[in-house]
Parts: C-alpha cells; sequence; structure tokens
DNA sequence: CTAGGGTGCAACCCATGAGTTGCACAGGAT
DNA sequence: ATCCTGTGCAACTCATGGGTTGCACCCTAG
C-alpha cells in the first residue's frame, strides 16, 4: 500500500472546502481499505457472489476461472476490510456479506459528488475569472 | 488465468437468485473501469482535490508526494474511467470532476447491499421456518 | 523576438499482489 | 478403523502498473 503522506492538511486555515469535506483520517483509513479490496475484480465477483447468498471458498471458486487457494486469499482480504465475515459450519466455512462497510464507501462517493455539486456553479465563476 | 472449469457453465439451471442482481455485462465493466480507477489511493485523493474543486496536474501535484507525470498519468487513467474531464485553458489543463461515474458505481455498491438486505430476509424466514 | 513556466511523451525501474502448486490437517461418511 | 472432501498454510512465479527521469513541444509574457 501506499503510505500516502498526509501533508496536505498542512495547507493552511480557512478552507472553506474543508467543511464540505467532511473526511476525517480514520474515516479515509477505512474507506481506503473498502476501495483496495473492491479494486481487484475477482474480488468484486466474490462480493456478487456473496450478494445472492452465502458460501464457501470452494463454492466460489468453483463459479470463478481462479483455484481455491485465490479465492481464500481474497476472502481474507475481505474480511480484513470488512466487508465479509465467516463462519465455520462443521468442516465447512461459510462467508456471507458485511455490507456496513459499503456504506462508507458509498458515502464517501456520495460525498465527493455531492462537494462537486454544490460547488459546481460556484467554480464556473471563478474560473472563467483567472484571479 | 487458470483453465478451472469454466465448463461449469454448461451445467446451468435456472439460477433464481440471478434475477436478483441485474447487473449487464455492460454496466459491469463500467463499474469495473470505475473502481479499478478509485483503487489507487493517490487518485482517490486526486479525486477528494478535484472535488474541491478544478486544477491542473501541476497543481495537483504540488499537494502530493508525487512528481506531475505520475498525476498526469493518474488523471488520464480517470478520464478514461469518465470520473474526471480536462479541458484546455490557454497553456493549461484544467481538471474537474464529472460524477456521472460515480452514480454508477455507489448503485453497485447499493445493489450488492440491497440484494444481501432482501436476502437476509428470506433467510431468516427460511432458517426459522424450516419448510 | 527570446525566456520560461506548463504540458505531453517515452523509456525505464521496481515493488506489490494476484495466482499458482504442493502438502498437511480436520472432520464427516462408510 | 479408512476414505475423502473441504480447509489452511507456505513458498514460489510473474505480470501489472505506480512512480521516476529526461527531453521535446506549446503558449503566454516580457
Amino acid at each position: 500500500m501506499a503510505p500516502t503522506s498526509n501533508a496536505l492538511r498542512s495547507s493552511r486555515s480557512r478552507v472553506p472546502d474543508a467543511n464540505a469535506m467532511r473526511l476525517s483520517e480514520t474515516r479515509r483509513d477505512l474507506v481506503d481499505h473498502v476501495f483496495d479490496a473492491l479494486a481487484d475484480p475477482t474480488r468484486r465477483r466474490i462480493v456478487e457472489r456473496l450478494g445472492r447468498g452465502p458460501a464457501s471458498a470452494g463454492e466460489i471458486a468453483d463459479r470463478l476461472p481462479v483455484t481455491r487457494q485465490a479465492v481464500v486469499k481474497h476472502l481474507a482480504l475481505l474480511e480484513a476490510a470488512g466487508l465479509v465475515c465467516g463462519e465455520r459450519d462443521g468442516r465447512r466455512v461459510v462467508f456471507r456479506l458485511t455490507p456496513a462497510s459499503f456504506a462508507e464507501a458509498a458515502a464517501w462517493m456520495h460525498d465527493v459528488g455531492g462537494a462537486w455539486d454544490r460547488r459546481l456553479d460556484k467554480l464556473a465563476r471563478r474560473v472563467t475569472k483567472p484571479r
């Protein structure tokens, strides 16, 4: 992952836009985890599969062009991101979605899009006036 | 990739859950592009920055721990994904957000989460009332 | 005109992580 | 007891892409 230095916070005072973006550091980290988890196409396939109901790693792998081991690793990553959770049932481990983290990521996109929306008219004015 | 059983597609049999997920292939591709674009932390920082107002690649790079070239490449990718668009203004190129694609990605998450939500209902019922 | 900030392009480096194979272990079926 | 299915762990390969440097090209300012 990227350390992604948070030096941009140091850009001083009175940025009124900062209020529009209520992205705390912890929340950014959370969202980062979710997007890292959702970055991989295979993981999104897995999430879609789990969206249709719980399943084991083996079952998921059967419908995907990857081995079970790959699915296991993906599931571990998704679980670490809080997107899924696994539960042991006899000799099987059944995974299901945990949509709380989805909400966070969706909120992030909503925030960004929302900020864009609100500022659009103001910006249009400011852009046409070259400082 | 692995040759691991693409063949079980042929053993298809009325998966009723498929109706619950109305993800067309084209839409999946669109969402894939968006998530690929949003997968990188630096690109998310860029998007956040652009959410606070238009900026050039150089301006963005000034606030980020990467070179302008890196930002340029990220912007090209973001533009290809339909998340931002650049407009030439004299010798500058100003980029701004294009939140339409955000909506698609947000909808994807909502769908997955929603499907989970609906399924939970049925499952709870099914579990408590075993036929 | 020249000077210089801003941008575009190309080649290159390298760390990350997706995927694999192989084997060992657990636990239900017979 | 034995089998066999499903799972867990480890070492390994390899392509992708994030980031860099260097230089050429605009376009505005002076």
